[in-house]
DNA sequence: GTCCGGCCTTACTAACCAGA
DNA sequence: TCTGGTTAGTAAGGCCGGAC
């Protein structure tokens, strides 16, 4: 590496983007024993390409998760390839998976015996651990040690996957020799440390959390336990202790609460009296403690009203609810509709069972008895949601019925989907909790298919990838895609007789997700995407169609609304979404970020939580950060590893974790942005082959363009890349045309520098593609940047 | 066991701001 | 005017539990 760094900085010197070039192919092919290899197709589609183009004198494989494997070129399209990577081994996964299943299933009856015995034994387990549970502590504290792979100390009854994670240590988590890039799209599965909000770490132990929470508590006498659970035996109080974080920072808070020994009124106070300490709400990055904070410097606790344990009543108020009378959260109600049949049976049950409103079908009202619809259709007549998209809606949304009436009148309706085996009887192939049964559910499906038509876990694909080869596609869907999932939506709302809002609707109506005709609009919508889950489309759509979505910046009417809303409702998010008229996680994101931070925390000289990071708060945070993945054995340079929520409690709450999120992105840029670095940029953005091909830029991951030596935050390459069409292409909107700006920026970077600046349709003096090292910003030609990197003038250059 | 949505965390982007 | 820094808004990742 240090001879990369070596070549790499001659190369800057030299300035020439053929110097460059080379250079970089000299520590790209350094970079072989350690780079992961991007998928072999997409490898061999760019390879293709850069052949085909003559034009780049290099290229190289970015992070995967599947292997190294990489492939030098040289300036003659020579072609190098160094394979050193278990590439080869995996792709011969399938095909020795496939004949042990030519054996006559033979070996599949022996997987099934012996997933079954698995099953058995774990079940067992789990029962004596209960056993045990029941007068042990659930969640224990862990210490730095045990979180850092003492594994001995963390087998006894750690079976949960966090725990297993932990317990397989460093090995588990990427380790320093890996590189530093990493995409999204191969995410590991993290440790699943418990990050208390306090900054100490906790892991469960195993068993159902709900049961456990209810009983572990330290702060909950059991009597009100035992009445708890008998008057909410499903209720989401369970859920609402399930989170280690709150139970941590519930224990560690103690000293600072007003009243820890009487948690039974805390937990039914929920207006503002009390100040709740142990949110149910882990997103809160510090609320728990500003909250604490807050009471200790003698905050009014009638804004502190931060229900911690709101879920424990959650169950009676929902039965003592009234109607949903301002109509605009229907959508909320749609997407919780499922929850909300449980809490209406069970409202039922105990005789506060409310009145089934009217059903409204497609304009005309009927006495609809179905609850399930009736807060969802009758609202939407009440008031219009904001569109989606310059997305109109109507202000009657149809029903279920008159959905699949539509659907089965059309002459075409026929084909409503395939009839699937959804709620069908269980079978042995069903059970996919060991990746054994997941790759045996899977296998003989083609994998577009097994991305269509089933609904795996994010954990079972990653099985499958390793398994069977399975590719597919995570992180940020681009506009190409959108494109092609609302071809496929117009395409069967053409097909089933539905319009485009109907089609739409379809999504989020509840009812729907017991219909055919529901899983044949996600099918159709993933085949559109090739790559992409099901499970992601849902997702995706889900949230990008959503009639609240994009609802803009909030008013200062609504900011009050949601404060008032959190004073009277705590964090029940829909409730406070009904009333604020924003998304629930509108709300619970604007509260998290902003609104508890500045009412919990007043200005003043001790808290600080906006504005310029200080030198001092700089060190801090990266002592803390260090420290942090110290612990958990965490490559400090991988920021999607590192739990900021952790990070930011450990730095007292000054700072919420996207503020700090943020400010480490720009803290690992390598130094500052120069002229050598925009041909780096257009460089790594040609090798973007399917980006270029699509003409789309929103394909690329800019994370993905980053090396080991050549790492700038997002933005900066966004920023960069803004400034180089504005300039030399007096195009404003970077995201179009993205293809032939490329081109043509590419085709300035054999220009002289004079020359190209005397192209430059916008002025920007000292500036120009590939004309070397720019004017530093701070003033100085030459000098070191923030990484201790010599910089050279770029008059050097040419 | 499967499907689905809830919930929390992380990641990214647009807009804004202040200083050179 | 340009630049880096910061904030606010939004999308995505992934785990979990309820309903069926």
């Amino acid at each position: 590496m240090e001879a990369q760094a070596a070549t790499t900085q001659k190369m800057r010197k030299k300035g020439s983007l053929e110097s460059m070039a080379s250079g970089l192919t000299v520590g790209m092919a350094m970079e072989k024993s350690t780079n992961d290899a991007e998928p072999s197709k997409k490898k061999k589609k760019r390879k293709d390409k850069n052949k085909q183009d003559g034009e780049l004198s290099f290229t190289t494989d970015r992070d995967s998760d599947r292997g190294a494997r990489h492939i030098v070129w040289d300036n003659a399209g020579n072609e190098a390839v160094q394979d050193n990577s278990p590439e080869s081994s995996r792709s011969a996964i399938p095909s020795a998976f496939g004949q042990a299943r030519d054996d006559d299933g033979v070996e599949e009856k022996r997987q099934k015996r012996l997933e079954k015995k698995r099953r058995k034994e774990q079940k067992r387990q789990e029962r004596e651990m209960a056993a045990q549970a029941d007068s042990a502590s659930v969640y224990e504290p862990l210490t730095a040690a045990q979180a850092s792979g003492d594994a001995d100390s963390q087998r006894s009854g750690a079976t949960t996957q966090g725990a297993q994670a932990v317990e397989q240590g460093p090995s588990s988590i990427p380790g320093p020799s890996q590189t530093s890039r990493e995409s999204p799209k191969k995410k590991k599965k993290k440790p699943k440390i418990n990050h208390a909000e306090d900054g100490s770490l906790y892991r469960s132990n195993g068993l159902g959390q709900a049961h456990l929470s209810s009983q572990q508590d330290p702060a909950i006498e059991d009597d009100e336990l035992a009445e708890d659970e008998l008057s909410h035996p499903q209720s989401e109080t369970v859920r609402s202790f399930s989170h280690a974080p709150e139970r941590s920072t519930t224990r560690q808070a103690e000293p600072l609460s007003t009243s820890p020994s009487k948690p039974k009124e805390k937990r039914k106070s929920k207006k503002g009296s009390q100040v709740e300490v142990g949110s149910d709400h882990a997103s809160q990055e510090g609320a728990s403690s500003a909250a604490v904070t807050a009471v200790n410097a003698g905050a009014s606790p009638q804004k502190l009203s931060v229900s911690s344990h709101q879920g424990i009543d959650k169950g009676k108020k929902r039965a003592a609810e009234p109607e949903d009378v301002d109509g605009i959260d229907s959508w909320q109600n749609a997407e919780n509709s499922s929850r909300k049949r449980g809490r209406k049976k069970r409202a039922a049950d105990e005789g506060h069972g409310e009145a089934a409103p009217a059903q409204i079908v497609l304009g005309q009202t009927t006495s609809n008895t179905d609850p399930t619809l009736e807060e969802h259709e009758i609202n939407e007549t009440e008031e219009e949601p904001i569109s989606s998209k310059g997305r109109s809606r109507k202000s009657v949304v149809p029903s279920l019925a008159a959905l699949t009436q539509i659907a089965q009148s059309n002459p075409s309706g026929s084909s409503v989907g395939r009839k699937t085996t959804r709620r069908g009887p269980r079978n042995e192939t069903n059970a996919l909790h060991s990746k054994e049964a997941t790759i045996a559910d899977a296998y003989g499906l083609r994998h577009e298919d097994i991305l269509v038509e089933k609904l795996y876990q994010p954990h079972q694909l990653r099985w499958l990838a390793e398994g069977i080869g399975l590719e597919y596609k995570l992180g940020a869907f681009s506009k190409t895609e959108d494109e092609h999932i609302e071809n496929a939506l117009l395409e069967f709302g053409e097909e089933h007789g539905l319009n485009r809002d109907q089609t739409i609707d379809l999504m989020f109506n509840a009812e729907a997700t017991k219909s055919e005709l529901f899983g044949s609009l996600f099918r159709a919508a993933t085949r559109s995407v090739p790559g992409r889950s099901n499970r992601h489309v849902r997702k995706h759509l889900q949230t990008i169609y959503h009639p609240l979505a994009h609802a803009g910046p909030w008013t200062q009417e609504q900011t009050e609304a949601l404060q008032q809303a959190v004073a009277s409702h705590g964090q029940d998010w829909v409730a406070v979404a009904k009333v604020v008229g924003r998304r629930r996680d509108d709300c619970r994101v604007r509260w998290r970020d902003q609104l508890t931070l500045k009412t919990t925390r007043p200005d003043s000289a001790v808290v600080k939580n906006k504005g310029t990071w200080t030198e001092a708060e700089m060190e801090k945070l990266r002592n803390v950060i260090e420290e942090v993945c110290r612990e958990l054995s965490i490559d400090i340079e991988k920021r999607e590893s590192i739990p900021w929520t952790t990070v930011s409690a450990r730095l007292g709450g000054e700072r919420n974790a996207n503020q700090i999120y943020q400010k480490w992105c720009v803290m690992l840029d390598k130094g500052l942005w120069n002229e050598s670095d925009d041909f780096m940029l257009l460089q790594r953005m040609s090798e973007q082959t399917e980006a270029v091909e699509n003409d789309d830029i929103t394909m690329i991951v800019l994370r993905d363009l980053q090396t080991d030596q050549w790492r700038f935050s997002p933005k900066t390459m966004r920023r960069n890349w803004q400034k180089l069409v504005k300039k030399f292409l007096d195009v404003d909107n970077y995201k179009t045309n993205f293809a032939a700006n490329l081109a043509k920026l590419n085709g300035l970077r054999h220009l002289s520098a004079e020359e190209r600046n005397k192209r430059a349709l916008r002025s920007s003096p000292g500036r120009g593609v590939g004309s070397g090292r720019g004017k530093s910003r701070k003033g100085t030609t030459k000098g070191l940047d923030k990484k201790g990197v010599d910089t050279i003038d770029s008059d050097e250059e040419v």
